[in-house]
DNA sequence: TGGCTAACTTACCTACTGGTAAGTAGCCGA
DNA sequence: TCGGCTACTTACCAGTAGGTAAGTTAGCCA
């Protein structure tokens, strides 16, 4: 398979690197970094040990291109919700949706899964899985305080703070949720921690939103 | 070392066994089950691998045990926080401290790592990891749902939602903290999810407990 | 004193791990 | 048409994984 014709648009050649980066994010967001090895891609591919190594000399090399691009997907997933200009309650929702999402699909997040792994991973992988969580951390931080300010969200301390907690808690809802293979237990955990950060109604309660299906 | 004259009291040896899984469970809490070997091990204790055979015929028998010696050092410690007769609120501070020894020691809590590599561990382990959730979920569940009757705790809906929620949370906050590699990311993260446990006084807010150190 | 058992060790096995070296097939631009 | 490049393959490798078989040693009990 010598570079599919190049199609007609962009430069890379968006093949056989792309697949197995598809393939061992599946299977580090299900049995972990340690839990997969090149042979499991390549027998799954049905191409050579060696035309890994020739993506990615590495096993560190892989990881990495993998936290680099999941990293930029989900960046461009925040993008989306900032862009659609809703109440900032409701980005909050489009966020624990994108977590919901990766749960019904058998999976946890990548990031989560390797924070696990922290100390057996290469430095470069532990540099490059701070990176994300930081940027994440930033996003979401922005997003509540700006939301704070707009009476739209209620939360004391620091935004930042409270965005750590969030993204926290809902890496642990995931973990738990999938051990007993029941992502409603993650969608109840969520959206009790949702509730949480909704603005006080008159009579001194917190607004009670979406019991049902969001999106 | 032919079982050390099995000394006064008890009756089982409380050797090398024990030092096997005590160094398991410190690798288990920091690399993960597939992040170690009994190589590891047996170098660690300088024996044999061979002679974690005799005790553990395979890994799974060994996971098995971690769990079982985890849960019922866990169970004990909330019968100690039981005991203490002190107010609900207290209690869940005592949990939540249970959490942060773990976390200072460089650990994650056992079966939170465990949960992580869920999909690689044999069925034995899937089924001892899920009932050490749910035993520490009814406890929780059985304390804060007597401490809300009692009204010293907060909370709406199912008083296990709030249990496994708050489970949850520690869990993920674990992991992020020590990727960090910064605790005091999980003492705050924690303290955050008591406040919201915490009784609202006269004037509406929520008490602001103890900023400092616990315990 | 002689046999039984617990707790090992020595020596080995097979399968798999990440990784490498050297070769090759097809395309592409000069 | 020829050299060079990309994207592989074949054929290895040493190290490690979990696991086993068979022996050894020391105490214990009858």
């Amino acid at each position: 398979m010598p570079t599919p014709t190049r199609a007609s648009a962009a430069k890379p050649t968006l093949s056989t690197r792309d697949h197995v980066l598809d393939v061992a994010e599946r299977l580090a967001q299900t049995r972990g970094f340690n839990g997969f090895s090149y042979a499991d891609i390549a027998a799954e591919l049905k191409v050579t040990k060696a035309s890994l190594h020739y993506h990615f000399p590495i096993k560190t090399d892989l990881g990495c291109a993998l936290i680099e691009r999941y990293g930029q997907r989900f960046g461009a997933a925040l993008g989306q919700i900032d862009a659609s200009g809703r109440p900032a309650l409701r980005q909050l929702e489009s966020y624990v949706q994108l977590y919901t999402d990766v749960l019904q699909g058998g999976r946890l997040c990548l990031c989560g899964m390797l924070a696990a792994e922290f100390m057996t991973l290469a430095e470069p992988m532990q540099r490059a899985l701070r990176g994300f969580f930081n940027d994440n951390e930033a996003w979401l931080a922005r997003l509540m305080e700006s939301g704070r300010q707009a009476g739209e969200l209620s939360f004391d301390g620091p935004a930042a703070e409270a965005a750590n907690a969030l993204t926290s808690a809902l890496e642990g809802a995931m973990l738990l949720a999938r051990s007993y293979g029941d992502p409603a237990r993650f969608v109840t955990a969520a959206d009790r921690l949702l509730r949480a950060f909704a603005p006080a109604t008159k009579d001194g309660n917190r607004r009670r939103h979406s019991a049902g299906r969001r999106r």
